[in-house]
DNA sequence: CAGGAATAGTCATATCATTGAGTACCCTTC
DNA sequence: GAAGGGTACTCAATGATATGACTATTCCTG
């Protein structure tokens, strides 16, 4: 019942259809939630269904129709509603820590590998957000922004996503650096 | 297909029943994976009919018998199969941060009592990190525990996860007081 | 001795998420 | 004119996860 209210918080932008949503849980908003084209797809028809968001025809010429979605006042209490009962820690769940739990025991240079080629990754996602935060405040240092603008949403999510891809990038090349020394791998 | 792998992990620091895994997986290992006890009693099962862990009844008289599990092998050699595939980075899906997305269009109340009470649970976290972080490496340096123990996959976790809470507390502070300054609460 | 917490699990179900394949059309590039 | 990529979406199958209820015993507290 959570990807409903994420698909809500992205609609609240403006208008999008199902493959542009897709195109946003797959890079920008993955700071917050992710999902798959197909769950964005089903979502929206139960959205719809429900009341939550209202979907119309726009006709392409130059491409396959599509369907824009904005949500409606009954997906706005919705949203408000969700916001209203306490929410639980989200549960972390990542393949390179379990595979750093139990790195002891295995031979480490995959494990160093993966960390180095996870620290670029963190790296380039770190930039991307610096991109976005310019973007969204504009002109405007980001202490003016966040006292002034009206949609500072965004901005803060983005905030946190930013700092998890720096913290991440610092962990991960801090590790691989350790394991590299304690068991020098040749190359 | 990963739980199984961080019940495999978490099975290489000793003999663990069911029960006690639960406990692991609910606050200490919550690090790096998290699991219910309906899941690991379920993957205990399949990871012992696959031979990758074996069991033995232990017969208690002051409480009901259990069954401590350990890695075999074969279960060595599944955990490397794993870290010798590349991952991919886990999606975050965080309720919080899908309500902070939306808080403009609702009422920011419920939302800052949710981050602040967020960075209290979160600051709690980073004691408990502390602690377990001192406990492992014992009276050593974190510099001396990390270049010459044998054991140092949970410790680096751990940092991961403390760092992790860190962020959160200060950007849940942040955030929360920056909504509270926008637009003050009564009381 | 009643009630509650701790130990040690099991069963069933419903929802969620992941994966792969498939359709259809247009545009650009080689 | 064939191949590849972008737009726009659908279907089906499987696997993972979440939720609630349930059994049993022991220990401790009031």
């Amino acid at each position: 019942m959570a990807l409903r209210h994420a698909v809500l918080a992205v609609l609240l932008d403006g208008e999008y259809s199902g493959y542009q949503l897709a195109k946003i849980f797959d890079v920008s908003c993955s700071n917050f939630w992710y999902a798959v084209p197909q769950q964005l797809y089903a979502e929206l028809t139960k959205l719809e269904r429900a009341g939550l968001i209202a979907g119309r025809q726009v006709i392409q010429h130059d491409r396959p129709n599509k369907r824009l979605f904005t949500v409606t006042p009954a997906g706005l209490a919705e949203l408000a509603a969700f916001a209203a009962v306490p929410s639980k820690p989200s549960s972390i769940r990542e393949d390179l820590l379990v595979m750093v739990q139990a790195v002891d025991r295995l031979d480490p240079a995959p494990v160093i590998a993966q960390l180095e080629e996870r620290a670029v990754i963190a790296a380039a996602k770190v930039e991307l957000f610096d991109r976005m935060l310019r973007q969204l405040r504009g002109d405007l240092t980001e202490e003016t922004f966040l006292r002034e603008s009206d949609r500072i949403g965004p901005y803060l999510t983005c905030l946190r996503g930013r700092r998890f891809e720096q913290e991440n990038r610092e962990w991960c090349e801090r590790v691989a650096a350790l394991l590299r020394a304690r068991a020098p791998v040749p190359g």
